[in-house]
DNA sequence: ACATTGAGCTTACACATGTAAGCCGAAATT
DNA sequence: AATTTCGGCTTACATGTGTAAGCTCAATGT
């Protein structure tokens, strides 16, 4: 039951997971990643490929997943250490940056097919970011104690920032990177008060658009 | 002195870059155009192209250019009706929205080549941006007479957000995309009350981080 | 009127890609 | 012990790519 052989066939699936990644760089993104190579590297014979993925396509979904998956368990992470005192905003913010720049490659995946030319990897993506602003939404109900619907326009227009100020942290060195960062922690301060003054008039303000739901294999 | 012969040269330029245009699709990236494609649809030898463009890459960067300089003219445009009395903000969501599904193609090229794999097509999606933020920050400075360091925190934020919707309004409805407009229009408002509320608080603000400045070739 | 220029062409090459067909041999199942 | 399963291999093919070399011939410059 130990199963020798599925263990083997997980170790090159990794192995051709583990190849793609680290072929992903600032000059090679991963529509331009070829099967070939990607065997290549993971040390099998190109038609072998197809023993674990219908095609590049399913690879790429899989890392999507899996790089979505890591940023948020991140975040979640860090965010619970805040309990403990802190500014959640600068937490978050600080934890966001070390991922963007010490996972540059998976960071610039999300990004990159977040408008990309596959349908299913922008939803596969949008998905991702969904799930992030829904856990910022969550955390600013209970403990912010905002009405749902300002607290979802608030963490949307948030990540969205922060996603594109990330985007341009890729290029900066490190004392720029910190700077681009304080000036998106006073940004998202911004909109935080901002969003406080709208207590007011909720009911002008219009409901969330919402992604059409699809299928998702994370925790 | 007419030029007969200079005349046809930016004839079949223009037919290249239209060809360009014409095949870019929400399937079709820049970056999986070839040579010979776009050769064949603008009806000349491949190797004619050299004629031209040095290589892809240079067609692409005048594709970013003039895209580019097309949407913020049309912005600038829908500005100065605004004189007129109206609300700026709205006015410029429409124009912006009406760019992103109307113009789709070029929309989506900055998008992604703004994270793309080519650091000089980066660099111009970054100047045009710059572009906006700037345009707008002045803006803001003139006619809303707020200090320097808070209008250009607030339109980067702006921006940051506006072009993040736009990518997101490019799989939509006109329905949807309309829900999402209005609630892109009381997220600009959340940044700029909250901007606001920055103002007694200007000397903790950080300078902005600026990008390494590089030739232009707009008006 | 003659010489030069240059946009466009044809031909040709070397190369990388995705993937179909089918064999091999060890692990798993019976 | 006999059979089946299946991950990995080799070989092979058709296709598309960028671009070098060099010709043609009408527009241009003198």
């Amino acid at each position: 039951m130990a199963g020798v052989r599925a263990r083997q066939k997980e170790k090159t699936r990794r192995a051709l997971i583990d190849a793609a990644l680290n072929q992903l760089s600032a000059e090679i993104s991963f529509s331009s990643l070829s099967l070939r190579e990607v065997a290549r590297e993971a040390q099998i014979a190109p038609t072998s490929f197809y023993r674990h993925f219908q095609n590049m396509e399913e690879l790429g979904l899989t890392l999507v997943d899996e790089g979505g998956l890591a940023l948020r368990q991140l975040l979640r992470q860090s965010r619970q250490r805040i309990d403990s005192g802190g500014s959640i905003i600068r937490v978050s913010l600080e934890t966001f940056m070390y991922f963007v720049t010490n996972h540059g490659s998976v960071f610039r995946l999300l990004l990159q097919e977040r408008s990309g030319t596959s349908r299913e990897f922008r939803d596969a993506v949008a998905r991702e970011i969904d799930h992030f602003k829904s856990e910022l939404a969550d955390y600013l109900v209970a403990e912010r104690e905002l009405p749902r619907l300002i607290a979802e326009l608030q963490a949307d227009a948030v990540v969205r920032v922060v996603f594109s100020a990330g985007a341009d942290a890729l290029d900066l060195d490190a004392t720029q990177c910190n700077l681009l960062m304080e000036q998106t922690i006073v940004q998202v301060r911004m909109i935080v008060r901002g969003a406080a003054t709208f207590m007011d008039d909720i009911q002008t303000l219009p409901a969330s658009v919402h992604i059409p739901a699809k299928p998702d294999h994370s925790s």
